[in-house]
DNA sequence: TGTACATCAGTGAACGCGCGTTCACTGATGTAC
DNA sequence: TGTACATCAGTGAACGCGCGTTCACTGATGTAC
């Protein structure tokens, strides 16, 4: 079929295909190396190999690529994050611990679409789409809180909410100065992951969770 | 003395008197609007009332400008932590939250420091003088875990470097993301600043650390 | 205290460059019949 | 199955703009004597 190749990858001729995908990816390797701040549309078409004008049928500016990229950045994300939960399995404080590696490896592993998810500087209605797009990251992380400490007994019980919010906090406090693999981060004498585990681990003993659970299992 | 009026202000005529500290501050005013990559020099140059070549013999280009705002940024940080840390007084753990108020309040009071200090994306070598800048600040916090933790007996005392790498990273992380007054963040159910101290004294009870003293003082 | 002179910190004109953006256009694609 | 036609996604030329950077220059400052 003529129509499956026209989707996948016929992109010589006068028609790309799929510019505005070949403009993210390539927008992904301008910001992995500069910044968000660090490129421009000009310079994504002549490294794809079209016009100048040509993004403009796609993207409104620069900006609007940006968000795009950021919340999509978002999406996979989230779904990396629930993945990693796994519906608490085995047990919540292993799930838990793995949602925490996760989140590390997502900003390793992808710093292009970290960078445009938390170092991007747009205009308030995009920023807008992108905080939206954040919030069911946010959830994913909230709900395993409230999992974890579902069995405390009431009156120890902490606010799901500002646990949710300690761990998001450490991870990414983690994940900027030392986790995405740049030359600007201090040395530190760990791997970041091993770092977040153990701050963890601190955090959820102080709270008073029983964490025999990860030892049982 | 005409000395004196020639080190303040005597801006008008052909010299300006204090430039390269005019491109400092306004080049501040820009990065808080519109972050370390928002600017450029031939704008800071404007805005002074000075021709655009003027600004080379301060800076050799705008990323030596952001270079010694950010390392200007880490002393400023440094001295603020340690007149929050106080050394140790009144006791060593109400003076290690006031370090972490300080450290939010730093980043509230001066986002614009602030993002030149963890945002800017330099050239290698001059990030290096950014990273040195930034030692003597964690070795503030440094210093003032291990007093904190100094009366802990040595087989239950952890590694005071990785507990100022947790403090200093959730820190960050707090600021990073509810921190300074933008609108990019999230809005929460809590000041920056309280969420920051149940967290760290969650995590300090999490090590065992007895917290008598603040109770004591 | 005056003066000559070196040095410093600006000017302003000039240049090449790449970006953003617009425009009428055109080749390719898909679809109605 | 073929054809006419609407629509889509590109082109490429053009424009104004601001930036970075260099350059010979010059006014102001400070200092040696």
């Amino acid at each position: 079929m003529s129509e499956r190749r026209s989707r996948t990858h016929r992109k010589r001729g006068y028609h790309h295909g799929d510019l505005a995908e070949a403009m993210s990816n390539v927008a992904l390797k301008l910001i992995a190396e500069f910044g968000p701040a660090g490129f421009t549309l000009a310079e994504v078409a002549r490294v794809i190999g079209v016009s100048a004008a040509a993004p403009y049928r796609h993207f409104k500016d620069r900006e609007a690529l940006i968000a795009h990229i950021a919340s999509r950045g978002f999406e996979k994300f989230t779904a990396a994050l629930e993945q990693a939960w796994n519906e608490g399995k085995p047990d919540p404080t292993t799930a838990f611990m793995n949602v925490g590696r996760a989140y590390l490896q997502f900003a390793e592993n992808e710093p292009a679409y970290y960078a445009a998810m938390f170092e991007a500087r747009l205009p308030t209605d995009l920023q807008q789409d992108v905080t939206d797009a954040s919030t069911d990251a946010f959830a994913v992380l909230r709900r395993a809180v409230e999992t974890l400490i579902a069995d405390m007994p009431k009156a120890k019980r902490p606010p799901a909410m500002m646990v949710a919010l300690h761990v998001w906090s450490l991870s990414h406090g983690i994940a900027d100065l030392f986790g995405r693999n740049n030359p600007n981060a201090h040395p530190i004498p760990m791997e970041p992951e091993d770092l977040l585990e153990a701050g963890v681990l601190i955090y959820l003993d102080g709270l008073g969770l029983p964490l025999e659970s990860s030892k049982k299992g």
